[in-house]
DNA sequence: GTCTATAACAAGATAGAC
DNA sequence: GTCTATCTTGTTATAGAC
Protein backbone atom coordinates (compact mmCIF):
# COMPACT_ATOMS: atom_id res chain seq x y z
CA UNK A 1 0.00 0.00 0.00
CA UNK A 2 1.99 3.13 -1.42
CA UNK A 3 -0.91 5.66 -0.47
CA UNK A 4 -1.63 7.70 2.38
CA UNK A 5 -3.30 6.73 5.22
CA UNK A 6 -4.82 3.60 3.49
CA UNK A 7 -7.08 5.72 1.14
CA UNK A 8 -7.75 3.49 -2.35
CA UNK A 9 -6.20 5.63 -4.91
CA UNK A 10 -6.79 2.73 -7.49
CA UNK A 11 -8.10 3.57 -10.97
CA UNK A 12 -6.55 0.26 -11.81
CA UNK A 13 -9.58 -2.04 -12.60
CA UNK A 14 -11.68 -0.30 -15.63
CA UNK A 15 -11.23 -3.13 -17.87
CA UNK A 16 -15.14 -4.53 -17.58
CA UNK A 17 -18.03 -2.43 -17.02
CA UNK A 18 -15.45 0.25 -19.56
CA UNK A 19 -19.06 2.92 -19.45
CA UNK A 20 -19.45 2.78 -15.59
CA UNK A 21 -16.08 2.55 -15.17
CA UNK A 22 -15.37 5.45 -17.06
CA UNK A 23 -18.16 7.45 -15.49
CA UNK A 24 -16.38 6.78 -12.07
CA UNK A 25 -13.24 8.00 -13.65
CA UNK A 26 -14.19 10.77 -14.77
CA UNK A 27 -15.80 12.32 -12.07
CA UNK A 28 -13.48 11.18 -9.29
CA UNK A 29 -10.89 13.38 -11.83
CA UNK A 30 -13.09 16.10 -11.34
CA UNK A 31 -13.89 16.05 -7.88
CA UNK A 32 -9.75 15.45 -6.98
CA UNK A 33 -9.39 18.93 -9.11
CA UNK A 34 -11.90 20.90 -7.60
CA UNK A 35 -11.04 19.72 -4.38
CA UNK A 36 -6.83 20.40 -4.99
CA UNK A 37 -8.21 23.96 -5.90
CA UNK A 38 -10.32 24.37 -2.70
CA UNK A 39 -7.54 23.03 -0.53
CA UNK A 40 -5.13 25.08 -1.73
CA UNK A 41 -7.29 28.11 -1.46
CA UNK A 42 -9.12 27.36 2.12
CA UNK A 43 -6.30 24.70 3.53
CA UNK A 44 -7.90 21.66 5.15
CA UNK A 45 -9.74 23.17 7.80
CA UNK A 46 -10.84 26.41 5.55
CA UNK A 47 -12.37 24.11 2.71
CA UNK A 48 -16.42 22.80 2.72
CA UNK A 49 -17.71 19.62 0.56
CA UNK A 50 -20.25 22.10 -0.77
CA UNK A 51 -17.14 24.47 -2.49
CA UNK A 52 -15.99 21.16 -3.36
CA UNK A 53 -18.74 20.00 -4.95
CA UNK A 54 -19.86 23.36 -6.56
CA UNK A 55 -16.20 23.88 -7.91
CA UNK A 56 -16.55 20.15 -9.33
CA UNK A 57 -20.41 20.98 -10.79
CA UNK A 58 -21.74 17.82 -8.77
CA UNK A 59 -23.89 17.43 -6.04
CA UNK A 60 -22.43 17.21 -2.59
CA UNK A 61 -23.38 13.80 -1.90
CA UNK A 62 -21.64 12.29 -4.89
CA UNK A 63 -18.52 13.65 -2.98
CA UNK A 64 -19.17 11.56 -0.16
CA UNK A 65 -19.97 8.76 -2.76
CA UNK A 66 -17.02 8.39 -4.36
CA UNK A 67 -14.84 9.43 -1.67
CA UNK A 68 -16.27 8.70 1.59
CA UNK A 69 -15.07 11.75 3.79
CA UNK A 70 -13.59 14.78 3.82
CA UNK A 71 -10.49 13.58 5.32
CA UNK A 72 -10.30 10.49 2.62
CA UNK A 73 -10.47 12.90 -0.45
CA UNK A 74 -8.13 14.97 0.99
CA UNK A 75 -5.75 12.26 1.37
CA UNK A 76 -6.34 11.28 -2.16
CA UNK A 77 -5.68 14.64 -3.33
CA UNK A 78 -1.75 14.24 -1.68
CA UNK A 79 -1.74 11.52 -2.75
CA UNK A 80 -1.84 12.70 -6.38
CA UNK A 81 0.36 15.04 -5.96
CA UNK A 82 3.47 13.25 -3.41
CA UNK A 83 4.11 11.35 -6.82
CA UNK A 84 5.08 14.27 -8.95
CA UNK A 85 6.48 16.18 -6.13
CA UNK A 86 9.10 13.62 -6.02
CA UNK A 87 10.20 12.88 -9.76
CA UNK A 88 11.89 16.32 -10.98
CA UNK A 89 14.71 14.80 -8.98
CA UNK A 90 15.46 12.57 -11.99
CA UNK A 91 17.51 15.45 -13.36
CA UNK A 92 20.26 14.39 -10.42
CA UNK A 93 22.23 11.65 -11.46
CA UNK A 94 26.26 10.77 -10.63
CA UNK A 95 26.93 10.80 -14.51
CA UNK A 96 25.72 14.49 -15.30
CA UNK A 97 27.57 17.32 -15.05
CA UNK A 98 26.62 19.14 -11.85
CA UNK A 99 26.05 22.68 -13.45
CA UNK A 100 23.15 21.03 -16.30
CA UNK A 101 22.01 18.87 -13.50
CA UNK A 102 21.25 21.53 -11.11
CA UNK A 103 20.04 24.17 -13.62
CA UNK A 104 17.50 21.44 -14.97
CA UNK A 105 16.45 20.66 -11.70
CA UNK A 106 16.17 23.92 -10.41
CA UNK A 107 14.06 24.44 -14.02
CA UNK A 108 11.84 21.43 -13.93
CA UNK A 109 11.17 22.66 -10.41
CA UNK A 110 10.24 25.88 -11.16
CA UNK A 111 7.90 25.06 -14.43
CA UNK A 112 6.01 22.85 -11.68
CA UNK A 113 5.05 25.59 -9.73
CA UNK A 114 3.65 27.63 -12.63
CA UNK A 115 1.81 24.37 -14.03
CA UNK A 116 0.24 23.31 -10.83
CA UNK A 117 0.48 26.00 -8.28
CA UNK A 118 -2.53 24.65 -6.61
CA UNK A 119 -0.84 21.14 -5.99
CA UNK A 120 2.21 23.14 -4.26
CA UNK A 121 0.28 25.27 -1.89
CA UNK A 122 -2.17 21.52 -0.65
CA UNK A 123 1.23 20.26 0.02
CA UNK A 124 2.72 23.44 1.92
CA UNK A 125 -0.40 23.76 4.15
CA UNK A 126 0.05 20.29 4.89
CA UNK A 127 3.56 20.63 6.22
CA UNK A 128 2.06 23.80 8.39
CA UNK A 129 -0.34 21.98 9.68
CA UNK A 130 2.49 19.43 10.98
CA UNK A 131 1.97 17.03 8.20
CA UNK A 132 -0.05 14.74 10.20
CA UNK A 133 -1.12 12.47 7.02
CA UNK A 134 2.49 12.85 5.42
CA UNK A 135 4.82 12.51 8.39
CA UNK A 136 5.50 8.64 7.32
CA UNK A 137 5.93 10.14 3.67
CA UNK A 138 8.66 12.54 5.08
CA UNK A 139 10.48 10.36 7.40
CA UNK A 140 10.92 7.75 4.57
CA UNK A 141 10.25 7.78 1.17
CA UNK A 142 10.90 11.40 0.66
CA UNK A 143 14.27 11.04 3.03
CA UNK A 144 15.42 7.93 1.87
CA UNK A 145 15.22 9.94 -1.83
CA UNK A 146 16.94 12.98 -0.39
CA UNK A 147 19.74 10.40 0.87
CA UNK A 148 20.33 8.85 -2.46
CA UNK A 149 20.58 12.72 -4.40
CA UNK A 150 22.94 13.62 -1.51
CA UNK A 151 24.99 11.27 -1.97
CA UNK A 152 25.29 12.46 -5.57
CA UNK A 153 25.88 15.02 -4.51
CA UNK A 154 29.07 14.35 -2.15
CA UNK A 155 30.32 12.57 -4.99
CA UNK A 156 30.77 15.25 -7.54
CA UNK A 157 32.52 17.76 -4.58
CA UNK A 158 34.88 14.37 -3.82
CA UNK A 159 35.55 14.84 -7.64
CA UNK A 160 35.85 18.71 -6.98
CA UNK A 161 33.69 18.93 -9.25
CA UNK A 162 31.50 21.19 -7.06
CA UNK A 163 31.81 22.84 -3.82
CA UNK A 164 28.65 22.66 -1.51
CA UNK A 165 28.56 24.38 2.22
CA UNK A 166 26.01 21.32 2.90
CA UNK A 167 23.84 18.99 0.46
CA UNK A 168 20.79 18.55 2.26
CA UNK A 169 20.36 21.89 2.74
CA UNK A 170 21.16 23.02 -0.17
CA UNK A 171 18.12 20.93 -1.74
CA UNK A 172 15.91 22.22 1.05
CA UNK A 173 16.84 25.73 -0.32
CA UNK A 174 16.27 25.04 -3.92
CA UNK A 175 12.89 23.70 -2.93
CA UNK A 176 12.16 26.66 -1.11
CA UNK A 177 13.43 29.14 -3.94
CA UNK A 178 11.38 27.15 -6.78
CA UNK A 179 8.10 26.47 -4.38
CA UNK A 180 7.99 30.17 -3.50
CA UNK A 181 6.65 30.80 -6.72
CA UNK A 182 3.85 28.95 -6.38
CA UNK A 183 2.88 29.41 -2.47
CA UNK A 184 3.49 32.83 -2.76
CA UNK A 185 2.75 34.34 -6.03
CA UNK A 186 0.34 36.79 -4.80
CA UNK A 187 3.12 38.55 -2.72
CA UNK A 188 5.00 38.30 -5.51
CA UNK A 189 2.95 39.61 -8.30
CA UNK A 190 1.64 42.51 -6.04
CA UNK A 191 5.28 43.64 -5.42
CA UNK A 192 6.48 43.79 -9.20
CA UNK A 193 3.26 45.05 -9.57
CA UNK A 194 1.77 42.66 -12.20
CA UNK A 195 -2.01 41.42 -11.79
CA UNK A 196 -0.71 37.49 -12.01
CA UNK A 197 2.51 35.84 -12.54
CA UNK A 198 3.63 35.02 -15.90
CA UNK A 199 6.29 33.70 -18.44
CA UNK A 200 8.28 36.11 -18.13
CA UNK A 201 8.31 36.62 -14.51
CA UNK A 202 8.56 32.83 -14.20
CA UNK A 203 11.80 33.17 -16.74
CA UNK A 204 13.18 35.78 -14.57
CA UNK A 205 12.64 33.70 -11.52
CA UNK A 206 14.57 30.68 -13.34
CA UNK A 207 17.77 32.68 -14.26
CA UNK A 208 17.83 34.44 -10.88
CA UNK A 209 17.46 30.69 -8.82
CA UNK A 210 19.80 29.25 -11.38
CA UNK A 211 22.77 31.58 -11.87
CA UNK A 212 22.83 31.69 -7.52
CA UNK A 213 22.81 28.26 -7.16
CA UNK A 214 25.03 27.24 -9.89
CA UNK A 215 27.85 30.06 -8.83
CA UNK A 216 27.01 29.36 -5.29
CA UNK A 217 28.03 25.64 -5.94
CA UNK A 218 31.24 26.85 -7.62
CA UNK A 219 29.92 26.42 -11.07
CA UNK A 220 29.90 28.69 -13.89
CA UNK A 221 26.37 29.52 -14.72
CA UNK A 222 25.86 28.89 -18.98
CA UNK A 223 26.60 32.02 -20.67
CA UNK A 224 27.36 34.02 -17.75
CA UNK A 225 31.28 34.10 -16.46
CA UNK A 226 31.77 35.53 -13.21
CA UNK A 227 33.79 38.51 -12.99
CA UNK A 228 36.04 39.52 -10.31
CA UNK A 229 34.64 41.30 -7.51
CA UNK A 230 35.70 44.97 -8.10
CA UNK A 231 35.77 45.05 -11.80
CA UNK A 232 32.44 47.21 -12.80
CA UNK A 233 29.47 45.62 -13.91
CA UNK A 234 25.92 46.30 -14.29
CA UNK A 235 22.70 44.92 -13.67
CA UNK A 236 22.55 41.69 -16.14
CA UNK A 237 19.13 41.42 -16.87
CA UNK A 238 17.26 43.61 -19.38
CA UNK A 239 14.40 42.62 -17.57
CA UNK A 240 12.73 44.89 -14.79
CA UNK A 241 10.94 41.79 -13.20
CA UNK B 1 -4.47 54.31 10.11
CA UNK B 2 -1.42 51.92 9.47
CA UNK B 3 -3.01 48.38 10.91
CA UNK B 4 -4.74 45.60 8.47
CA UNK B 5 -8.46 46.14 7.38
CA UNK B 6 -9.09 48.90 10.05
CA UNK B 7 -9.13 46.70 13.19
CA UNK B 8 -8.04 48.60 16.67
CA UNK B 9 -4.53 47.18 17.20
CA UNK B 10 -3.27 50.13 19.40
CA UNK B 11 -2.57 49.66 23.04
CA UNK B 12 -2.14 53.66 23.46
CA UNK B 13 -4.05 55.13 25.71
CA UNK B 14 -3.58 53.14 28.75
CA UNK B 15 -2.13 55.85 31.85
CA UNK B 16 -5.70 56.43 33.44
CA UNK B 17 -7.30 53.06 34.52
CA UNK B 18 -3.72 51.67 34.80
CA UNK B 19 -5.25 48.40 36.84
CA UNK B 20 -7.91 47.72 34.30
CA UNK B 21 -5.81 48.91 31.42
CA UNK B 22 -2.83 46.05 32.51
CA UNK B 23 -5.21 43.57 32.48
CA UNK B 24 -6.59 44.59 29.06
CA UNK B 25 -3.37 44.56 27.75
CA UNK B 26 -2.33 41.49 29.37
CA UNK B 27 -5.30 39.72 28.64
CA UNK B 28 -5.45 40.96 24.91
CA UNK B 29 -1.48 39.74 24.79
CA UNK B 30 -2.56 35.99 25.92
CA UNK B 31 -5.17 36.14 23.18
CA UNK B 32 -3.38 37.08 20.35
CA UNK B 33 -0.47 34.56 21.47
CA UNK B 34 -3.10 31.56 21.58
CA UNK B 35 -4.62 33.22 18.33
CA UNK B 36 -1.26 33.36 16.50
CA UNK B 37 -0.05 29.79 17.35
CA UNK B 38 -3.74 28.38 16.56
CA UNK B 39 -3.89 30.18 13.42
CA UNK B 40 -0.79 28.74 12.24
CA UNK B 41 -1.36 25.67 12.46
CA UNK B 42 -4.79 25.45 10.90
CA UNK B 43 -5.17 28.40 8.90
CA UNK B 44 -7.23 31.14 9.10
CA UNK B 45 -10.46 28.65 8.39
CA UNK B 46 -9.53 25.72 10.06
CA UNK B 47 -8.72 27.62 13.44
CA UNK B 48 -11.73 28.02 15.79
CA UNK B 49 -12.96 30.17 18.66
CA UNK B 50 -12.73 27.59 20.88
CA UNK B 51 -9.69 26.14 20.10
CA UNK B 52 -7.93 29.70 20.92
CA UNK B 53 -9.50 29.80 24.17
CA UNK B 54 -8.55 27.12 25.10
CA UNK B 55 -5.05 27.70 24.63
CA UNK B 56 -5.29 31.12 25.93
CA UNK B 57 -7.21 29.78 29.00
CA UNK B 58 -9.96 32.14 28.47
CA UNK B 59 -13.32 31.36 28.08
CA UNK B 60 -14.64 31.87 24.66
CA UNK B 61 -16.20 34.76 25.21
CA UNK B 62 -13.64 36.56 26.19
CA UNK B 63 -12.15 36.98 22.59
CA UNK B 64 -15.76 37.84 21.42
CA UNK B 65 -15.63 41.15 24.33
CA UNK B 66 -11.79 42.22 23.31
CA UNK B 67 -12.01 41.42 19.31
CA UNK B 68 -15.15 41.47 18.37
CA UNK B 69 -15.11 38.67 15.50
CA UNK B 70 -12.87 36.22 14.18
CA UNK B 71 -11.53 38.04 11.33
CA UNK B 72 -10.95 41.30 13.63
CA UNK B 73 -8.94 38.69 16.11
CA UNK B 74 -7.29 37.43 12.71
CA UNK B 75 -6.44 40.40 11.04
CA UNK B 76 -4.80 41.69 14.83
CA UNK B 77 -2.47 38.92 14.78
CA UNK B 78 -1.72 39.45 11.17
CA UNK B 79 -0.62 43.06 11.90
CA UNK B 80 1.35 42.21 15.31
CA UNK B 81 3.32 40.22 12.31
CA UNK B 82 3.75 42.33 9.87
CA UNK B 83 5.90 45.02 11.83
CA UNK B 84 8.54 42.76 12.41
CA UNK B 85 8.39 41.27 8.57
CA UNK B 86 9.91 44.67 7.58
CA UNK B 87 12.39 45.55 10.02
CA UNK B 88 15.12 43.05 9.08
CA UNK B 89 15.60 44.56 5.90
CA UNK B 90 17.46 47.72 7.45
CA UNK B 91 20.71 45.78 6.98
CA UNK B 92 20.77 46.65 3.04
CA UNK B 93 21.79 50.00 3.29
CA UNK B 94 24.26 51.60 0.13
CA UNK B 95 26.95 52.28 2.54
CA UNK B 96 27.79 49.45 3.95
CA UNK B 97 29.61 46.23 2.33
CA UNK B 98 27.28 43.99 0.56
CA UNK B 99 28.59 40.59 1.76
CA UNK B 100 27.97 41.95 4.97
CA UNK B 101 24.88 43.79 4.31
CA UNK B 102 23.34 40.65 2.85
CA UNK B 103 24.75 38.11 5.59
CA UNK B 104 23.32 40.24 8.14
CA UNK B 105 20.15 39.88 6.23
CA UNK B 106 20.02 36.70 5.75
CA UNK B 107 21.12 35.51 9.48
CA UNK B 108 18.46 38.18 11.06
CA UNK B 109 15.66 36.21 8.68
CA UNK B 110 16.88 32.78 9.81
CA UNK B 111 17.16 33.94 13.57
CA UNK B 112 13.15 35.11 12.48
CA UNK B 113 12.29 31.69 11.83
CA UNK B 114 14.00 30.00 14.37
CA UNK B 115 12.24 32.38 17.32
CA UNK B 116 8.82 33.27 15.62
CA UNK B 117 7.76 30.14 13.20
CA UNK B 118 4.14 30.99 13.92
CA UNK B 119 3.97 34.30 13.00
CA UNK B 120 5.50 33.15 9.60
CA UNK B 121 3.18 30.10 9.30
CA UNK B 122 0.50 32.56 9.95
CA UNK B 123 1.71 34.81 7.23
CA UNK B 124 2.44 32.15 4.34
CA UNK B 125 -1.19 30.77 4.98
CA UNK B 126 -2.83 34.10 4.50
CA UNK B 127 -0.58 34.44 1.02
CA UNK B 128 -1.51 31.17 -0.09
CA UNK B 129 -5.30 32.42 0.70
CA UNK B 130 -4.60 35.32 -1.76
CA UNK B 131 -3.83 37.49 0.85
CA UNK B 132 -7.77 39.14 0.90
CA UNK B 133 -6.57 41.24 4.11
CA UNK B 134 -2.78 42.10 2.73
CA UNK B 135 -3.55 43.24 -0.99
CA UNK B 136 -2.63 46.38 0.51
CA UNK B 137 0.25 46.13 2.53
CA UNK B 138 2.07 44.15 -0.46
CA UNK B 139 0.77 46.46 -2.93
CA UNK B 140 2.13 49.48 -0.98
CA UNK B 141 3.70 49.45 1.81
CA UNK B 142 6.35 46.11 0.98
CA UNK B 143 6.46 47.17 -2.80
CA UNK B 144 8.27 50.82 -1.75
CA UNK B 145 10.31 48.96 0.76
CA UNK B 146 11.30 46.52 -1.58
CA UNK B 147 11.79 49.20 -4.60
CA UNK B 148 14.02 50.37 -1.79
CA UNK B 149 15.93 47.90 -1.09
CA UNK B 150 16.81 46.93 -4.96
CA UNK B 151 17.76 50.49 -5.50
CA UNK B 152 20.43 49.64 -2.95
CA UNK B 153 21.61 46.81 -4.37
CA UNK B 154 21.62 48.55 -8.03
CA UNK B 155 23.87 51.12 -6.68
CA UNK B 156 26.34 48.36 -5.21
CA UNK B 157 26.02 46.40 -9.04
CA UNK B 158 26.90 49.66 -10.40
CA UNK B 159 29.40 50.19 -8.22
CA UNK B 160 31.01 46.81 -9.31
CA UNK B 161 30.87 45.68 -5.70
CA UNK B 162 28.07 42.89 -6.64
CA UNK B 163 26.76 40.67 -9.52
CA UNK B 164 23.20 40.02 -9.55
CA UNK B 165 20.95 39.08 -12.24
CA UNK B 166 18.24 40.21 -10.73
CA UNK B 167 17.54 42.21 -7.29
CA UNK B 168 14.05 41.82 -6.92
CA UNK B 169 14.08 38.09 -7.71
CA UNK B 170 16.97 37.90 -5.19
CA UNK B 171 14.92 39.34 -2.65
CA UNK B 172 12.12 36.84 -3.53
CA UNK B 173 14.74 33.46 -3.34
CA UNK B 174 16.36 35.13 0.26
CA UNK B 175 12.99 35.23 1.66
CA UNK B 176 11.99 32.13 0.44
CA UNK B 177 15.51 30.13 1.55
CA UNK B 178 14.97 31.76 5.26
CA UNK B 179 11.50 31.50 5.73
CA UNK B 180 11.36 27.72 5.10
CA UNK B 181 12.65 26.46 7.96
CA UNK B 182 9.44 27.65 9.93
CA UNK B 183 7.26 27.15 7.31
CA UNK B 184 8.27 23.86 6.34
CA UNK B 185 10.08 22.76 9.37
CA UNK B 186 8.24 19.59 10.00
CA UNK B 187 9.74 18.52 6.31
CA UNK B 188 12.80 19.53 7.22
CA UNK B 189 13.00 18.12 10.84
CA UNK B 190 11.93 14.58 8.79
CA UNK B 191 14.68 14.75 6.53
CA UNK B 192 16.81 15.23 8.41
CA UNK B 193 15.74 12.67 11.01
CA UNK B 194 15.71 14.89 13.94
CA UNK B 195 12.78 15.65 15.75
CA UNK B 196 12.51 19.37 15.91
CA UNK B 197 15.07 21.83 14.43
CA UNK B 198 17.75 23.06 17.01
CA UNK B 199 20.63 25.40 16.97
CA UNK B 200 22.83 23.29 15.02
CA UNK B 201 20.34 22.82 12.20
CA UNK B 202 19.45 26.55 12.00
CA UNK B 203 23.62 27.33 12.17
CA UNK B 204 23.71 24.87 9.04
CA UNK B 205 20.85 26.60 7.47
CA UNK B 206 22.17 29.73 7.46
CA UNK B 207 25.72 29.25 7.06
CA UNK B 208 24.22 26.84 3.24
CA UNK B 209 21.86 30.04 2.68
CA UNK B 210 25.01 32.93 3.15
CA UNK B 211 27.75 31.16 1.50
CA UNK B 212 25.24 30.18 -1.45
CA UNK B 213 23.88 34.05 -1.53
CA UNK B 214 26.96 35.77 -1.10
CA UNK B 215 28.94 33.22 -3.87
CA UNK B 216 25.78 33.69 -5.73
CA UNK B 217 26.10 37.35 -5.57
CA UNK B 218 30.05 37.04 -6.82
CA UNK B 219 31.06 37.45 -3.68
CA UNK B 220 33.15 36.03 -0.89
CA UNK B 221 31.61 34.27 2.05
CA UNK B 222 34.02 35.49 5.11
CA UNK B 223 36.49 32.22 5.84
CA UNK B 224 35.18 30.23 3.05
CA UNK B 225 37.33 30.91 -0.36
CA UNK B 226 35.71 30.05 -3.37
CA UNK B 227 38.37 27.63 -5.00
CA UNK B 228 38.65 27.19 -8.77
CA UNK B 229 36.27 24.18 -9.97
CA UNK B 230 38.13 21.63 -10.70
CA UNK B 231 40.54 21.99 -8.04
CA UNK B 232 40.30 19.04 -5.38
CA UNK B 233 37.81 20.03 -3.05
CA UNK B 234 35.78 18.23 -0.34
CA UNK B 235 31.99 19.06 1.31
CA UNK B 236 32.98 21.89 3.43
CA UNK B 237 31.40 21.64 6.78
CA UNK B 238 31.79 19.35 9.94
CA UNK B 239 28.19 18.70 10.44
CA UNK B 240 26.13 16.33 8.92
CA UNK B 241 22.70 18.18 8.93
C1' DG C 1 -25.44 5.29 -9.95
C1' DT C 2 -27.46 9.82 -8.80
C1' DC C 3 -29.21 13.39 -5.95
C1' DT C 4 -32.91 15.57 -2.65
C1' DA C 5 -33.99 15.97 1.96
C1' DT C 6 -32.63 15.73 6.54
C1' DA C 7 -30.33 14.21 10.73
C1' DA C 8 -26.55 15.27 13.93
C1' DC C 9 -23.27 18.22 15.27
C1' DA C 10 -19.96 22.08 15.55
C1' DA C 11 -19.13 26.95 14.85
C1' DG C 12 -19.47 32.06 15.38
C1' DA C 13 -21.70 35.24 17.89
C1' DT C 14 -24.52 37.43 21.72
C1' DA C 15 -27.75 38.25 25.76
C1' DG C 16 -27.82 38.82 30.25
C1' DA C 17 -26.68 37.14 35.01
C1' DC C 18 -22.85 37.94 38.01
C1' DG D 1 -15.21 43.51 33.26
C1' DT D 2 -16.26 38.52 33.19
C1' DC D 3 -18.36 34.35 31.76
C1' DT D 4 -22.52 30.90 31.40
C1' DA D 5 -26.18 29.71 28.66
C1' DT D 6 -28.25 30.06 24.31
C1' DC D 7 -29.42 31.50 19.51
C1' DT D 8 -28.46 30.82 14.69
C1' DT D 9 -26.09 29.30 11.04
C1' DG D 10 -23.23 26.35 8.41
C1' DT D 11 -21.06 21.75 8.00
C1' DT D 12 -20.33 16.81 7.65
C1' DA D 13 -22.53 12.90 6.66
C1' DT D 14 -26.34 9.74 5.44
C1' DA D 15 -30.95 7.81 4.43
C1' DG D 16 -33.86 6.85 0.97
C1' DA D 17 -36.52 8.28 -3.26
C1' DC D 18 -35.51 8.21 -8.08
Amino acid sequence: MDSVSGAAVSGQDHDREAVTGNIRQVNRERILQAATTVFADAGFGGATMLGIANAAGLPKANLHYYFGTKQALYAAVLDNILTVWLDAADAIVPERDPAVALADYIRAKIEHSRRFPQASKVFASEMMRGAPLLKDFLAHRLRDRVDAKVAVIEGWARQGRIVVPNPRHLLFQIWAMTQTYADFAVQIAAVLGVETLGPAEFAAAGDTAVTLILRGCGLTPPGVPVPAPGSRQRVETATQN
